[in-house]
DNA sequence: ATAATTAATCGTAATATTGCAATGCATTAT
DNA sequence: ATAATGCATTGCAATATTACGATTAATTAT
C-alpha cells in the first residue's frame, strides 16, 4: 500500500491535505519565510542560506511550485519565485475555516 | 537518505512542520473535524463511517496523539479522543503568524 | 469463567519522501 | 564560438508513510 485512498474523501479534505502537505518541511518553511521577508524574489540565494545541496532546494522549490504556493519566472540566468497570492489566500481560507470550527469550551475528556 | 535535515532549522520551523505534517492528510483531516462536529468524543464510530481498516484508523489516531492534537481517555470498553485545545491554539497562532506574514499586495513575478 | 467487544500493536507490502552527486540545458559573458 | 553561471532533471540510496490482516490486551456482558 503507502498510497493514499484520496477516494474515500472529499474534494476539499483532499486538497486541504495537499496544500498543508507541500508546506509541512521545515525546509519549504524556511523557503517561504525567505521568499516573503524579501518580497523581492530570489532563487539560488536559497542554497547558500539554508543548508541544504542546490538539488534538493530546486526538488523543494517545485513541490512549492506544482502545490501552486509559488510562482517562478526565468530572470536572464537565474529563476525568480514569488508567492502565488490566489493559492496563499486560498489556503487561509480553507485552514481559517478548519482551525476555527473547533470552538474550545467544553473539553471533554 | 530519506532523513530530514531537523538540525539546520529552527525550533520553530521544525515544531509548525511537525504539527502541520500531521494534520497534512485526508483521513486525519476527516476525523479531526468528526471530532469537532460530535463535540463529545468518539471513537470506533469513525472506522464505520471512514472507509479504512480499524487499523489504520487507529494508526492515524496514534499520530495525531502523538503530535498532541488530539487527547484520548479509556471509556469503559472504547476510547473516547478529544481536540487537545492547548496545541489547537499553538496551531492556530503559528500558523497565523506565519500566514499572515504575507502581505499580497506587491507580487513581483 | 467464558464470550463478546473495542482498540492497540505487530508484521508486512507497496508507495512516497528526502537528500545528493552527476548530468543536462539554457542564458549570459568573453 | 567558448566558457561560465544558474537551475532543472536524472538516478540512486536511505528512510518514512500508508494501509491492512492477524493478533493481543483489556474491559464488559453472560
Amino acid at each position: 500500500m503507502g498510497l493514499t485512498k484520496s477516494e474515500i474523501f472529499t474534494d476539499e479534505q483532499n486538497q486541504l491535505s495537499t496544500l498543508l502537505k507541500a508546506i509541512a518541511h521545515p525546509a519549504r518553511i524556511a523557503i517561504l519565510q525567505r521568499i516573503i521577508i524579501s518580497n523581492t524574489c530570489i532563487c539560488g540565494d536559497l542554497v547558500g542560506e539554508l543548508g541544504l545541496a542546490q538539488a534538493t532546494i530546486s526538488q523543494h522549490l517545485k513541490e512549492l511550485k506544482t502545490a501552486g504556493i509559488i510562482q517562478g519566472t526565468i530572470e536572464g540566468v537565474s529563476v525568480c519565485y514569488c508567492i502565488n497570492p490566489k493559492t496563499w489566500k486560498l489556503l487561509e481560507d480553507q485552514l481559517g475555516a478548519f482551525l476555527g470550527s473547533y470552538k474550545g469550551e467544553t473539553s471533554c475528556c
